[in-house]
DNA sequence: GCGACAG
DNA sequence: ATCTTGTCGC
């Protein structure tokens, strides 16, 4: 899969916040849902590090769509460097995620991220930023909220809120994927609408409150990550014997 | 000054 | 996110 860089990703965290604002100008908000009446794979995709090293994993799983199966996964091994600091996950993961996207062989049509579209301070999470960069439909998925205020949806699989940013701009929704568990803060990533993230989110949901891809893609992170440790163990342990 | 704060 | 033990519920 190919993308263009648009700018450096070893800047200060204050250059970083000026690359976000100029990157919100490019954001695409499609107003027509029955633009993706056809689509045939949506990818999810998540990274894993460990804390006591700068190594880490990305993965992107390319699932068929709707019938969710894998049909492509590719994942890296590489330094992640930048720190994590609210606001900034971009800046974090996104250098090693377009490592793991250069391999993809399939298309896909849309891609779902661990974390917020325009749900954030600046209008530019990460599913944004790469939906910019791969220039492609994105989707903001994340398990907490970063920005904006709602009220707690209903109890039932299927039921949702609207997240507001400060002028009661609506920003996201606050999705239940699962009955009488946490929800799930949708949100616009790039070139494409509201209301279509929510339906794609909820169709990619089986039986857990994560959507499939990002799902998968976070299971696959986990296993490479904890492979690698199990290596290492064996061989600390030839080393003290 | 204080609380909030994706992963 | 990661680390980490038990615990509560479907």
């Amino acid at each position: 899969m190919q993308y263009k860089n648009l700018h450096k990703w070893n800047v200060s965290p204050a250059e970083a916040i000026d690359i976000q604002k100029d990157l919100r100008k490019r954001i695409v908000v499609s107003h027509q849902p029955s633009a993706f009446k056809n689509v045939r794979y949506i990818a999810g995709a998540d990274i894993s590090c460990n804390r006591l090293s700068p190594l880490g994993y990305a993965v992107v799983v390319v699932m068929r769509f709707p019938d969710l199966e894998i049909v492509e996964e590719k994942w890296v091994k590489g330094e992640i460097t930048f720190p994590y600091i609210p606001g900034l996950l971009a800046f974090r993961e996104a250098p090693i995620l377009l490592k793991a996207f250069e391999k993809l062989t399939i298309e896909p049509a849309l891609i779902i991220f661990d974390g917020q579209g325009i749900a954030h301070p600046r209008g530019m999470g990460i599913a944004s930023h790469l939906g910019i960069i791969l220039n492609k439909p994105t989707i903001g998925c994340a398990k907490s909220k970063l920005f904006g205020t709602y009220k707690e949806p209903g109890e039932n699989k299927g039921d949702f809120s609207y997240l507001y940013d400060n002028r009661e701009n609506v920003i996201g929704a606050v999705v239940r994927t699962k009955s009488n568990t946490k929800p799930v803060f949708v949100s616009i990533g790039h070139k494409i609408d509201l209301q279509t993230s929510i339906k794609v989110i909820q169709q990619c949901t089986k039986n857990y409150r994560i959507p499939e891809p990002i799902r998968l893609a976070h299971n696959l992170v986990n296993r490479l990550r904890n492979k690698s440790s199990v290596v290492s163990h064996q061989h600390s342990e030839i080393a003290d014997s």
